[in-house]
RNA sequence: GCGGGUGUGGUGGAAUUGGUAGACACGCCAGACUUAGGAUCUGGUGCAGCGAUGCGUGUAGGUUCGAGUCCUAUCACCCGUACCA
């Protein structure tokens, strides 16, 4: 017989692809396209292991039996190249970032190239390019030169509002800002540039502001949300602080209704959406204005509660509130300051895990706007200054927080829904009817009075009064805050800025991209700059328009540029567009390539990113909607989740203080320890004794203690890491077995969505599988053995039954049942004997999707000079199912009893009928009465019997 | 606490969506061929029992002729989030 011989075939085919450009794709308007994508990968320096191209072969079958469906498909690959290992390892060695990121890259390219992506890598894209980075930057400056109207809900122009300004000044404004401002058209037009520049950064999309952020001196920069978890950062696990830092933000916020509603016409996991959705955090309330007594001013509270105010017993303010400063009293003074100062001084992670209560009490008093009450006005870190106003009323009867401090402060609590006990807790629930609204014998402000209503009717009862009395207004609030968008790092994008006398000029559009400048050091400067600080050549020569040394700075013509970098999400975020078009020096992307192409419709990568890049691709796509880039305002219409390939450890066991190791079921007879051992000399749990004395010197003279002559090993699932010597390597797999094998065994491991344990074990059936399925095709003397014959009924039963299968589970992503499915198919075909090209040619088709190298083989073998990726996909045929008889179960009162032969089309009727009659149900009947008869054709029979 | 998800053999996992639970594969057992097997092929393999048969989808109820699937309660584990007023 004709052997497999994977090595041979699949080196032949890739280089055949590469030669013929198979994978190349442009537009082309004959066709309908078809757009999948891949979460490009940041090519560390471990190289890919195993799990890593889980979600690409996933997405690569995808992409392959849409070809062949004859779709155009567009599925590229490139590298999200900016990122801190390379920076930390130049650091440590001197080594320049993109020397270590190329070298990376290359590696990750060999890894992927051996597995048969059909990636059109004409269109692959590196963030770090200046090529890609120039539209990067471009963004940028887009934003910055941009406002959200939230009225029309779209950015627009800057110079629309700077228009509205020289006209009106604030006046009737309603845009998306950091703070509300004042100011008439001759004040605007009275101020001076610096100024202006400064107004208008409150209204910008990229800004610049004053923010609270997540500062980790140990890494010397600052993180996004997403990248702190339990107060360290996710990288690295260095502790984070809050610091206030001037920062170019991006304002995400402006944008939170429109991507809390495109949620609705995506096709992702209900998961992922409500991920999303509480990130967004958007919560309809009620603004109060409450009047600080004996002084003149007032605050503003947010509340969803409106319902609750006559509840109110006191108030209280974030410790980094600005109104602290004011409302405190002189006899308060010195506590407050205190506090405030215990309060700084906690860490974000204390803050997070211990929630005891603390405060202190300002001396100012708020009143209650409707029952004119007098409530003191607390500061506690339990509210916090970023969201809603930073200030709440208390009710401590109907918020458990609110009752914690009451209790401890001994604060009065006015308990207001019928039948609610709350002098253990409080009532948090939303359910109920309202009563003491007001206090019997206390009077409310115009007469107002809940009392009676439900909770929901009193929260629409009292908007309305609170709007029309003028004590505030109906608001919705957002959780979702603006992304801070710059680092204090070498290796990222620059910003495409210079400061003109202190103004953040962007640098002239036909000028980027503005490349990153060389640096001796990439450490944050001595004076505490970033690296970038460390550039000579980094100066905006405004005149002759280039970057000069930085020696020249003359603030006249010549200024000083930007030292912060863009973050890791600012490449990641339009990346899927630029493949579109890649090597466009124009523009992002030519106006043709993004009408052909529109959006991702399918979109592979891991669930961690629900936060961070899912929420920035969607804003920065919003945007270039907005601009008219982008023709469809949600990026990614479909999203498939991969799962995580976790590591299987093994273990062998050190007896105590000896170089003896016992086997796994005589280990309870000693006291041992249990030691990772290197997977890859362990096969089927057992361990390979001879290549364990060779792994590392202190085992070579290790002695067993073995069960039936094997020693057996422990194994555990845990994360796959160097550490754990659990990390299997693709290339050994393909090494060993074929990148055909591998493919299908990736995906024959279980639910692509699932995260699952990765057993090299198992591989052995799919390598079985492709050389019984190979065999189909070749005779003893390995002579091709289709023929021109004509095929049996069954031959083509089982052919379009696999067809049906097939096709069906590709389109929800459940590779792991078609595995099966072929492996049935081919033992019924090769029992069959079946020959004919009939069945065996779209039978090739139906498997290269899969396993393309074995399929283009065939499908050559066959005769065909093109190859199989422009074949097409096989029709279903239904009338090859047709069955002219059905086995079916019978059952007498539900318990399955035999089974039965009967025509297809039997009726229920027929069917009982012959139940009836058969012989083996009259020890069912006898002495039995029938009850109820149930029969579906085709599914069940069912005689009940008493 | 809140939100989402998952519980099926020794293992990974199937189950036409309410109709013969355990497909397929690994592992294991037996056999064949072999100098050999960590190669290949054949058969067996949910549990208990010699057997007929009984019991079986985390646990306890319920609906139904019939439940892994639907409903109620409960437990366990995983993921996300964290004082969001």
């Amino acid at each position: 017989m004709k052997e497999y011989n994977f090595r041979e075939i699949e080196q032949k085919w890739h280089q055949n692809w590469v030669a013929n450009k198979t994978y190349k794709v442009s537009e082309d308007e004959s066709r309908k396209k078809f757009y999948v994508l891949n979460m490009f990968p940041y090519p560390s320096g471990a190289g890919l292991h195993v799990g890593h191209p889980l979600g690409y072969i996933a997405s690569d079958i995808y992409a392959r039996f849409k070809r062949l469906q004859g779709f155009n498909v567009l599925n590229p690959m490139g590298y999200d190249a900016y990122g801190l290992p390379a920076e930390q390892y130049a650091i440590q060695t001197g080594q320049h970032p993109e020397v270590t990121t190329f070298a990376n890259i290359d590696r990750y390219r060999q890894q992927l190239d051996k597995i048969g992506f059909c990636f059109d890598w004409d269109r692959e894209v590196r963030t770090c390019a200046p090529g890609y980075y120039h539209w990067t930057q471009w963004a940028f400056q887009k934003m910055f030169n941009s406002f959200f109207c939230v009225k029309c809900q779209k950015a627009q122009p800057i110079e629309q509002l700077v228009k509205w300004f020289e006209e009106h000044g604030s006046a009737d404004l309603n845009v998306a800002c950091s703070e509300e401002l004042t100011f008439t058209a001759d004040e605007w037009n009275s101020w001076d540039d610096k100024k202006k520049s400064d107004v208008l950064m409150n209204y910008r999309i990229a800004f610049m502001g004053e923010t609270m952020v997540n500062w980790c001196a140990g890494l010397g920069t600052v993180l996004a949300n997403d990248e702190v978890v339990d107060g360290v950062s996710v990288r690295g696990g260095f502790p984070v602080e809050q610091k206030k830092m001037r920062q170019w933000c991006l304002r995400v916020s402006a944008y939170a209704q429109r991507l809390l509603d495109g949620l609705d016409t995506i096709d992702w996991s209900d998961s992922i959406k409500e991920t999303q959705k509480n990130w967004i955090g958007r919560s309809e309330g009620t603004e109060v204005q409450i009047k600080v007594a004996d002084q003149d001013f007032d605050f503003t509270i947010f509340t969803t509660r409106a319902d609750t105010m006559f509840g109110v017993t006191f108030f209280v303010l974030a410790p980094e509130s600005e109104l602290v400063d004011k409302v405190t009293t002189a006899d308060q003074r010195g506590a407050v300051d205190e506090y405030i100062k215990y309060v700084k001084g906690r860490t974000e992670r204390e803050r997070m895990i211990d929630h005891t209560v603390t405060g202190v009490f300002s001396g100012a008093y708020g009143v209650n706007p409707i029952t004119g009450d007098k409530c003191p006005i607390y500061i506690s870190e339990y509210v916090l200054a970023g969201y809603g106003t930073g200030a709440i009323m208390a009710v401590p009867a109907h918020d458990s927080r609110d009752y914690a401090f009451a209790k401890h402060f001994n604060l009065p609590i006015i308990p207001l829904i019928e039948g609610a006990d709350v002098s253990e807790e409080s009532y948090d629930a939303k359910e109920g009817i309202v009563m003491n609204s007001p206090v019997e014998g206390k009077t409310a402000f115009d007469g107002f009075c809940l009392n009676g209503l439900t909770i929901k009717e009193a929260i629409k009862a009292t908007k309305k009064f609170v709007t029309e009395h003028n004590l505030g207004r109906v608001k919705v609030n957002y959780r979702l805050r603006d992304a801070i968008f710059s680092r204090q790092r070498y290796w990222g994008e620059p910003f495409p800025v210079y400061y003109k006398n202190g103004i953040p000029t962007m640098i002239p559009e036909e000028c980027l991209p503005i490349e990153l400048p060389q640096v001796e050091d990439f450490k944050p400067t001595e004076t505490g700059e970033p690296p970038l600080g460390n550039a000579k050549v980094w100066a905006w020569d405004e005149q002759n328009k280039k970057v000069v040394d930085k020696s020249l700075v003359d603030e006249k013509t010549v200024f000083p540029i930007e030292l912060y970098t863009m973050p890791g999400f600012a490449g990641s975020s339009a990346y899927y567009l630029r493949y579109m078009d890649p090597n466009n020096s124009e523009a992002l992307i030519s106006e043709k390539a993004a009408t052909y192409w529109q959006n991702v419709d399918l979109y592979v990568g891991g669930s961690e990113h629900a936060t961070g890049h899912l929420i920035y691709s969607r804003f920065w796509n919003k945007f270039l909607f907005d601009l008219g880039i982008s023709k469809k305002e949600e990026p990614f219409q479909k999203l498939v989740n991969q799962g995580m390939i976790q590591g299987r450890s093994n273990f062998v066991y050190r007896i105590k203080d000896t170089n003896t190791f016992v086997s796994l079921g005589l280990k309870d007879q000693y006291d041992v320890t249990p030691i990772h051992v290197d997977v890859n000399i362990v096969k089927n749990d057992v361990l390979d004794t001879e290549a364990f004395k060779a792994w590392r010197p202190e085992y070579a003279t290790a002695e067993f203690v073995l069960e039936d002559g094997k020693y057996v090993c422990g194994w555990a699932i845990e994360k796959m890491s160097k550490s754990m010597y659990n990390v299997v390597n693709p290339d050994m797999i393909v090494e060993n077995y074929g990148a055909d094998t591998l493919r299908l065994y990736e995906m024959f491991l279980g639910p692509v969505e699932q995260s699952k344990p990765w057993d090299t074990n198992g591989i052995d059936g799919c390598f079985r599988f492709l050389k019984k399925f190979w065999a189909l095709y070749w005779d003893k003397e390995g002579n091709l053995q289709v023929d021109n014959s004509e095929p049996s009924a069954d031959s083509m039963k089982t052919l379009h039954k696999l067809i049906k299968k097939v096709t069906a589970d590709i389109e929800v992503f459940s590779y792991n049942t078609s595995i099966p499915a072929f492996m049935v198919a081919t033992s019924e075909l090769a029992q069959q004997k079946a020959r004919s090209r009939q069945v065996l040619e779209p039978l090739a088709v139906l498997i290269a999707p899969f396993a393309p190298h074995i399929a283009e083989e065939l499908w050559e073998a066959l005769g065909h000079d093109t190859s199989v990726c422009d074949a097409q996909w096989p029709e279903l045929d239904e009338k090859y199912l047709v069955e002219s008889s059905v086995k079916l179960a019978v059952q007498f009162s539900g318990k399955v009893r035999f089974t039965m032969e009967f025509p297809a089309d039997a009726t229920s009727e027929q069917m009982i009928a012959q139940v009836m009659e058969a012989e083996e149900s009259q020890k069912y009947l006898e002495g039995k009465q029938v009850v109820k008869t149930i029969a579906v054709p085709g599914r069940i029979v069912n005689i009940v019997v008493k």
